[in-house]
RNA sequence: CGGGGUGUGGCGCAGUUGGCUAGCGCGCGCGGUUUGGGACCGUGAGGUCGGAGGUUCGAGUCCUCUCACCCCGACCA
């Protein structure tokens, strides 16, 4: 894309209503818009980073056989009244509203009911089990406070999934490879090694849940993990859980994290209140193995945000980055804009892609720019460059700069 | 929801004990000089001070109510 297309502009300072790195980072380079406390807006660069972490996501879903489908963010409330839910009391985070007629209607802060009631109508055998599918949807939650950006926003982009299973053997089994899953996903995302699997409260249906824990200071969460980092519990549950799995919780050191994921077992407890049932091959009804898997996508923006940043500004991964190449020419004409042109085809025709500054500015505002939006490879082209037919590289990550060929260019980026 | 703080051009801020046509920087328009780390000079446009009510000869400055935003806490499948 040219950057005279995009219509967002980088700022110089941060608004000072924002206190926490992630949106200040995002909102100056020109990623989100704040609308109101906790509702962000996702602009042209913001949704690029969205769309590849849930394609990332997607994939690693799609790799265990769940499938995709979108659920709705109207909800009826009769869904939620089957397992106490709809009560302010229980979930006090309900966004309601009324049809004209003023039946009461639910907004999605989950769509747990409603899915696997959805599903209900698909699952009648042991024959039709397993099944598992996942959505990418927002959720709207009355948060009585929003903070950290858009770590904790009133709305937000997750991606959740739920399993069914006719067995809890085969529960375990599936909740094992998404456990797996998650982990790739995290590797992937590039926080995979400050990211750790923890117990965490189970809440209403289980004694335990896993959460995925990534060290940052903006979470909110404490953990506990040991020296090599292969136990981490959630302070919430640092008693029963040393106890369960046998550790001195002396042994552990504590480390503020933010909870990028979460996955639990319902059992059966809750398709037993939802009436959801399948018939065994002895033709016997029982209620359905249920599990759910959750990865929050826009609040996973924000951690990557906070954590891979710099003084200059945002540092995406390659796989999660807008654009991979910021390309700069220094002259906004000549044989330099000349070679841009070229050197901006050669590389969409490769399948990089690509924010081109065509912008007529000095070169020290491209450089801010390149480096505030955290595009992870400058190349920059200047008289200099094109006499001696090469590029001038600069990775976001490193000081160093380099002139190699287009080709070589090419061949670091494929 | 409890406590604390802040609302002044698009953004960041200043504005004494109430006093004159509400300032500054960034950004923006125009003219020019510049061009390897967010240039410089000149010039111009743009606000009625979050909102409502009140006190006063006079309110951005004081009072009351209200809204919004931020932080701490509580809350958080």
């Amino acid at each position: 894309m040219k950057r005279t297309q995009l219509f967002t502009k980088t700022r110089k300072d941060h608004p000072s209503d924002e206190t926490a790195k992630n949106a200040q980072l995002l909102i100056q380079a020109g990623y989100i818009h704040k609308e109101m406390a906790g509702v962000y807006a996702y602009l042209p660069l913001g949704i690029k980073v969205i769309e590849n972490i849930k394609q990332i996501v997607r994939e690693e879903m799609n790799a265990i056989d769940s499938q995709e489908l979108i659920m709705t963010n109207l909800q009826n409330p009769e869904v939620w009244k089957k397992t106490g839910r709809w009560d302010d009391e229980a979930v006090d985070v309900w966004f309601k509203t009324k049809l004209q007629d003023d039946n009461e209607l639910g907004l999605a802060w989950s769509h747990e009911e409603p899915i696997l009631k959805m599903m209900q109508q698909f699952v009648s055998s042991y024959k039709d089990l397993p099944k598992s599918v996942y959505q990418f949807q927002t959720k709207l939650r009355n948060e009585l406070r929003a903070k950290s950006g858009i770590m904790r926003g009133r709305e937000f982009v997750m991606k959740d999934m739920y399993s069914l299973h006719a067995s809890q053997e085969d529960m375990d089994s599936y909740y094992e490879k998404a456990t797996q899953a998650y982990i790739k996903i995290y590797e992937r995302l590039g926080i995979g090694s400050e990211t750790f699997v923890t117990f965490a409260s189970g809440g209403a249906f289980t004694k335990f849940s896993h959460e995925f824990q990534t060290i940052c200071n903006a979470g909110e969460d404490t953990l506990f993990v040991n020296d090599d980092k292969t136990v981490a519990v959630n302070e919430e549950v640092l008693d029963d859980a040393t106890q369960e799995i046998g550790v001195d919780k002396a042994t552990l050191k504590s480390v503020v994290s933010a909870e990028v994921g979460n996955i639990f077992k319902f059992g059966t407890e809750k398709s037993e209140k939802m009436d959801i049932t399948f018939t065994d091959a002895e033709g016997n009804k029982k209620p359905v193995f249920l599990a759910s898997y959750g990865v929050g996508i826009t609040r996973v923006m924000g951690v990557i945000a906070e954590k891979l940043s710099d003084d200059k500004g945002l540092v995406w991964p390659d796989n999660i980055a807008p654009f991979r190449v910021y390309l700069a020419p220094l002259d906004s004409d000549g044989p330099v804009l000349e070679a841009a042109n070229q050197l901006y085809d050669t590389l969409q025709a490769a399948g990089i892609s690509v924010l081109y500054d065509d912008r007529d500015v000095r070169p020290g505002q491209k450089f801010a720019d390149a480096d505030l939006m955290g595009i992870p490879h400058r190349v920059v082209l200047s008289k200099k460059t094109v006499e001696k037919s090469q590029v001038e590289y600069k990775s976001r990550t490193s000081q160093d700069i380099s002139f190699i060929s287009s080709e070589e260019l090419l061949k670091k980026l494929s």
